[in-house]
DNA sequence: AGCGGTCGATTGAAGCTTCAACTGAGTGTG
DNA sequence: CACACTCAGTTGAAGCTTCAATCGACCGCT
């Protein structure tokens, strides 16, 4: 039973407004994205992938990884896309385990009508209040924190 | 319709990372509470800032505006807290619309058994990665996107 | 005092996420 | 080839959050 190290003044002030903008950041872009274009924001960062990809469509599995979601979660998401005929289901050709998500005609032109209101909204809440400067650093320091978020799967402290 | 802003490379790099922070760290804090002690990252927050009050007791209102939630979430989280005794309402003498918040007893105790994990985890993921200059940043820039969170009601862009 | 408007709070339904259990396909080791 | 193991994905239940509707209390005018 070690002594705890709780957080220096500095380093509480510094948490205090990352939690605020992890807690707060998700809800503003979900709500845009809700009101003006009827869909949550995984959706729209599944649809997003996919138009990125030469061919439209990507496994679950490394959509789940790119969109930060869990594998479950996707699959989920993918159900409520198909039904909307925004994307399709195929199995993958090459391996029987995993199962392709294709993005349709459809599911291109409601991203196409969503993309630049969310641009804007991003632009609006995280852009507009940083100099250039901040750009670089933030880019540096959630570059280190992403990082660590992805690693350690390892015992909680130490 | 003017023309659509996109991002530019360098926004768009940060902004991946920053997605990736703000999506995987509120459900990594998530999971070590859930698992080492049994409550929600909400629920933990409400906890810690009745905790801090010198009465231990807060209107719900006020609650929800630091913990960053909504009143209706906060309501339910109270709820859930009264539930297991870690928490009691009454009404506010002074104002018979707000309800007070007040931390009991054996909820002082469940934060206290509580806390050490999770700033473990907050100083494993955030801090450990992050240099004192990173830190100094980090409040900089945060600081800037949480101020305007919470302005712009306003309308989407511009 | 009366009246509309705002404010704090509550509630229930709908929707999304998580968790754990499960299936079926591939891999590798004897 | 068989067995164990891992991997991708699916599913349903439980739980949490959101949204909209509702309520009573307070405020500001007249």
């Amino acid at each position: 039973m070690e002594p705890v190290r709780w957080l220096t003044d500095e380093e509480q002030r510094a948490w205090r407004r990352l939690a605020a903008v992890v807690l707060r950041l998700p809800a503003t872009l979900e709500r845009q994205l809700q009101r003006d274009a009827g869909m949550t924001h995984v959706e729209y960062r599944v649809l997003a992938l996919l138009s990125e990809e030469p061919d439209g469509q990507l496994p679950l599995r490394r959509l789940a990884a790119q969109a930060n979601a869990s594998l479950s979660r996707l699959s989920h998401v993918v159900t409520r896309l198909e039904e909307r005929s925004w994307v399709v289901r195929q199995p993958d050709p090459t391996d029987g385990r995993t199962t392709l998500a294709v993005l349709t005609e459809q599911g291109r032109e409601v991203l196409v009508a969503a993309a630049p209101g969310h641009v804007a909204a991003v632009r609006s809440v995280v852009f507009e209040p940083l100099s250039e400067r901040d750009v670089a650093d933030l880019e540096r320091i959630a570059g280190r924190i992403a990082a660590r978020l992805d690693e350690p799967p390892a015992t909680n402290n130490r």
